[in-house]
Formats: structure tokens, sequence, C-alpha cells
DNA sequence: GAGGACGAGGTTATCGATAACATCCCGGCA
DNA sequence: TGCCGGGATGTTATCGATAACCTCGTCCTC
């Protein structure tokens, strides 16, 4: 008889299924997650059993009774910027090979708007938490602390985790690409990046470009990019670039603070017939595809998204397992350098 | 005293606030679900007696005995294309507004996957479930018919639904973006897609693509994107660019099934010195940023991301309350004409 | 041949909340 | 005055699985 013929949905429970294999709920139990603990004969008799009513196990009792519920929380601040993306795509890799299942939400950047998805997270009691960045409410650090499931923060480094981090220095990072920049010839240098009260990690990369201009003797300069909604978009890069090429005196270069917003602005000068490098550099920052695509190809810093993802949930199936990972991971990064500066 | 004080996870159970408030547990569960329910004093301590524990409703329980988890699953062939990435946002947008929470993963583009990821998150008891496409293997088809939760399939139109559908016509867009092409005297038009039996969508835009060929009398040609991994890069793009403007006779255009292809060969030609469009033609799919701030900016297709996936979450809340939504709800898509082709 | 170690499988008692039903109390109306 | 209706709250019985504990053989060792 067919496996899937209509039935109310959760009709077979495990008991129905011991029921038909002859054995008790608790050894059907066994076969579904420790095979190896059942005799080959039995097992066989359960699993089909399984086969023949399309039983599917009700993971939502399991971790009601177990106190685990396989399931890790992942809160970005954005999915369409492609590098959280990524992230996710690493984390869930790993999840799903263990079993763990993933369940996501976006920020928005909104410091509030996490603590409130904080919150109602935790009510489906997660065995594991990843954030993005390490700026968050007092209100979400405590619940986090007190919720007694590891945590971790990406994208930054911390010296004060609310548990533990994976990330890289975007300090470090905006000062070698600084350097980077003035090791070409570059003098006149922006900075242009969103608002610095939003976004922590675009501050710090502010911060080391601003160190590596003071300590070659030159004055650092911020461009606010007017992205309204904080995502950054490559129009916020082309209106800058507009704004920019027209200074006097000429300005060298700009880095961005992020890839995106660096395209724009070379997209404009290709527009408005500006060389790029010669006449205006630009760098960017992420080592997005269409830095690497674009002409000319877009000097910029490689952050490893995807592997921050992986390390992350690897840091919290190794606690769940009993084991004790480092609380910091630094994973580096890499200044690439191209043509556009 | 503070609400949050160390405590072990999950300390505070229902039965706990109910013993601070001197009332029953039923009573916190109502002023917690339905608070008109409950009169303003009995509703005040009680609110009290949460906040003094710090109390955090155990959603995995409530899922149990009410046989409502409050999760929709949504799966998708990948996170990095931002556009997948836009409908999911405009998922979690919804279901966030009414306390659902989205369970999320990626199939990699694969049926298999999917099927798997089918049979494991029906073991969460989801409220209900948002696919990609219309491509399912029969178990997975059999499965979620079974299940009895409602199903919707995004980001196409079919005649046989699983159960809803909202998408628009990628047949249709692929004919009137290839009609637009003619219109402006391109004659010699390529598609370049993926491997047609991996993706459908990309084929149904391919077929549209014909359909148009053939009605003006011309001989549609088709040219496969090396992407190894399926995902739609620029890089193959850019091949696909080296190998087509060496073509004798010269091809007119070509229109790629995704705006990052498209914009790989609009680089490849800035590289090589060949003019846009005039010596040769590109045009996209799905209306990126990118496609829009390329210079020269790229014709491509609008299609409603963000706008299906809202879609698709409301009319699973409808079905949840009762409500019968239409099965099947075509957004539409809309030709931008731009500098490109 | 007694002791016991171990493998296979069963029993029992929850995990924490909520649906369904029961109770109580009070005001209004005949 | 007595009865009824309904708002406010309490009681009871699960939802479906699993941790912890227990039983029963079997086979090995000294």
């Amino acid at each position: 008889m067919a496996p899937s013929q209509a039935m109310p949905p959760g009709t077979a429970r495990l008991a129905d299924v011991a029921r038909a294999a002859g054995v008790s709920a608790m050894t059907v139990s066994r076969v579904l997650r420790m095979p190896g603990r059942v005799a080959p004969a039995t097992r066989a008799r359960v699993e089909e059993a399984v086969r023949a009513l399309g039983y599917v196990p009700n993971l939502v009792a399991g971790a009601l009774k177990s106190q685990r519920s396989r399931i890790v929380v992942a809160i970005v601040p954005t999915l369409t910027s492609a590098i959280f993306a990524e992230t996710v795509e690493g984390m869930t890799e790993v999840l799903r090979e263990q079993g763990y299942q993933l369940l996501l939400a976006n920020s928005g950047y909104a410091p509030e708007t996490e603590e409130s998805l904080v919150t109602a997270f935790l009510g489906r009691r997660p065995d594991g938490m990843i954030l993005t960045g390490t700026q968050h409410t007092p209100g979400a650090r405590a619940q986090l602390r007190g919720a007694g499931i590891p945590v971790v923060e990406t994208w930054e480094l911390t010296k004060d985790p609310i548990d533990m981090n994976v990330g890289f220095s975007n300090r470090a990072a905006g000062r070698r690409l600084t350097e980077a920049l003035l090791a070409r010839g570059h003098r006149r240098i922006v900075f242009a990046g969103v608002d610095p009260a939003f976004e922590l990690r675009s501050r710090r990369r502010a911060q080391g470009y601003r160190e590596a201009m003071r300590a070659a003797g030159l004055a650092p300069a911020f461009h606010r990019l007017d992205d309204a909604d904080r995502g950054l978009t490559m129009r916020s890069g082309a209106r800058a670039a507009a704004a920019l090429t027209a200074a006097r005196p000429r300005i060298d270069a700009v880095i961005f603070s992020n890839d995106f917003p660096a395209f724009g602005a070379l997209s404009e000068c290709a527009r408005r017939g500006i060389a790029v490098p010669g006449a205006f550099a630009i760098a960017g920052f992420g080592d997005f595809e269409v830095a690497r695509e674009a002409h000319p190809a877009i000097t910029t810093v490689r952050v490893p998204g995807r592997e921050m993802g992986r390390r992350a949930a690897e840091m919290i199936l190794e606690r769940i397992a009993g084991g004790a990972p480092g609380p910091r991971v630094d994973l580096g990064f890499e200044i690439v350098l191209r043509d556009s500066a």
C-alpha cells in the first residue's frame, strides 16, 4: 500500500509504529536516533513499519521532553547583502549535516529590533544563537547570558563577547587597505561610509583608515553615504562619486565601506568619463563578485563570509557536544589589489 | 530585583508565574494570549509576575499541545542570489507581524535535496511551507499533500500546484523581452542560460524567447553558461561574451537568463573594447541593482521578488485563519528598457 | 557453577503548555 | 425572591516523545 495515502497531518505517532512493528515505543525511538543499539532484525521490522505508515517523527514533542530543540537561531542585519547571505549559507551547511535547523530573521540593522527578535526566538528554546556584530542592547545581552545557551557573535572581534566570537578586525582591515593605497602613491584619500552611529563595523574600518592617514602625516576625511535604509547601495556610491570628483583640491582616492557603493562610484565615473584610477581611484570592501568582475576590477578587502558562518555553527555544535572551543577566533582578511586604486 | 538574574535556562515556567501572581496557570496563559479575557486587575498582577521572573513562554510546549507551531518553512535554491533573499525578507516581514517565525533552508537547486529538507522540516510540524519553483520530486509533493498544511509555490506559475501558487510567467517574460529586442532592430539574438535540465525557470524564459524568434521568422539559438554550481555568476557571463562576440556571422544581441551573467558580459565587452549595444547588445533578467547602475545600464525584466515573498506569507496566514485565498496569483513582470540593448 | 557484565528491550514518569470542560459569582429580570 | 446568563477563573486530561530506570537473558570468567 502507498506510504502516503491521504492522512490527516501527523496521524502516525510513535505508538502507532510501535504497534505495527510489535515493539515498544521506546524501541522505535531508539531505531530512529541510535540504530546501533537495536538488534538488526528488530530494527528492520521497525524501519518497515515506519515506511509503511509514512511516519514523520514529531520533533516538537521530542524537543519538549529532551530539552534539546536542534534549532539554532541566526539574526543578520539583512539578507539582501550577498555577504551576509553567504554567512548564513555557511551556517546551514554545517548545521544540516548534524540534523540541526536554522531559524532566521533579519534585524534591519536595528538593535531594538534585534532585541525583540531575541526575546521571541528564545521562546523556541534554541540550542544556540548566532548574532551579527557586537553591538547589542543591554536587554538582549542579559537575556542571552541568562538563557544559558551557546552564543556566537560574528563579523567583528570584541574583547567582551556575550559568549563566543568569530570574526576579523575591521579596524586592521581599514588600516591595511589605506596603507596599500598610500603605498601606491595616493595622498588625498577619503573614506565613505554610512552614518557611523549605526554601523559599528563600518565605523571600525573608518577608524583604521584614520590611523593610517595620521601615521602618514595626512588628514583623514569622512564622506557620509546617504543611504536612507542603511542598506549599502550602488546608487549611494554613484552620488558620492558625483560629489567627490568635483571637490577641489582634487581627491586622489576614495575608500568605500562596501563594494556596492564602490561599484556605483566606478560606474558614475564611467558615465562622466573620469579615468579610474588615473583621475580618481576607488577601493571597496568585501570582495563581492562585482568587485572582481567590474572593469576596471576593484581593489578591496576579502573577508571570510562563508567561513565565519561555518565556524560559528561549528562552535555552537562543539559546545552542545560538551566541548569548550576557544572564545575568540580571528579569521583574518586579505587585501586584494586590483586596478581601480 | 533584576529581571534577569542568573537562572538556569527556562527556569521560570507558567506554573511559577501563576504561583507568584496567585492565579492558576491557565489564567497566565490567557493573559499572554488573550489579554482581553482577563480582568484588568488580575492581568496587571500577572504581567508584573511575568516581568519579575523574566518569564519567556516555552513555545515548544505550546506548539505540542495546541498543534500550532507558528512556524513557516521556506526553501529557496540559494540565498546568495539577491533576488531570493528579497523574497525571503518579504516573508519574514509579513510573518513577524503575526508572531510567526521562518525556518529556512537552501536546496542548492537540487530537487532531491529539497525533498530531504521537506521531510526534515515536516517533523517540526510547521503551519505552512513555501517553496521556490514548481519542480519538485514526487516524494516531496506527496509528503506535502499529505501533511495537510498550506503550501505555496513561488517564482513560477503552474496549472497543477501542490496547493497554492504565486508568481509570474517566466515564459511570457522571455517572449516579451525578446520582442522588445526585435523591435529595437536586433535580429541575430542568442539566449544564454544554465543547463535547462536543472533550472526550470530559466528554461521557461528560453521557451518564450524561442517562440518570439520563431514568430519573427528567425532561428533561435541557445548558449549554455558553464556555471559549475548552477549559481549564476558574473564570471560565466564574461566567458560567454568572450565566446559569443567572436562568433561569425556576428551575433547582434544576447539575452542572459539573469542580470549577473549579463553584467559579466558587459564588463568583458568593456575590457575588450567592444561597443555595447552598438556591436553587441546585452539583456538580463531580474532588475538587480547592478543592472540599473552599470554603464551602460542593462535592459532587463523586473520581477516582483519581495512581493512574491509577502504574498506567499499572506496566503499561508489567510489559510491558517480559515480563509480560502485564490489558488493562483500572477504578480506579473515589467520589461525595463535601458541602454545595453 | 556462581557472579556479573553486557546487550536488548520494556516501563514509568515527565517535559510545559493549552483545549475543553467545569465552577463560581453577580446582576438583571420576571 | 428565584432563576438565568455570561464573564472570570479554575481543573483535568492530554499533546508525542524520551530520560532514566528496570528486567531478562546470555555468555564469559575464575
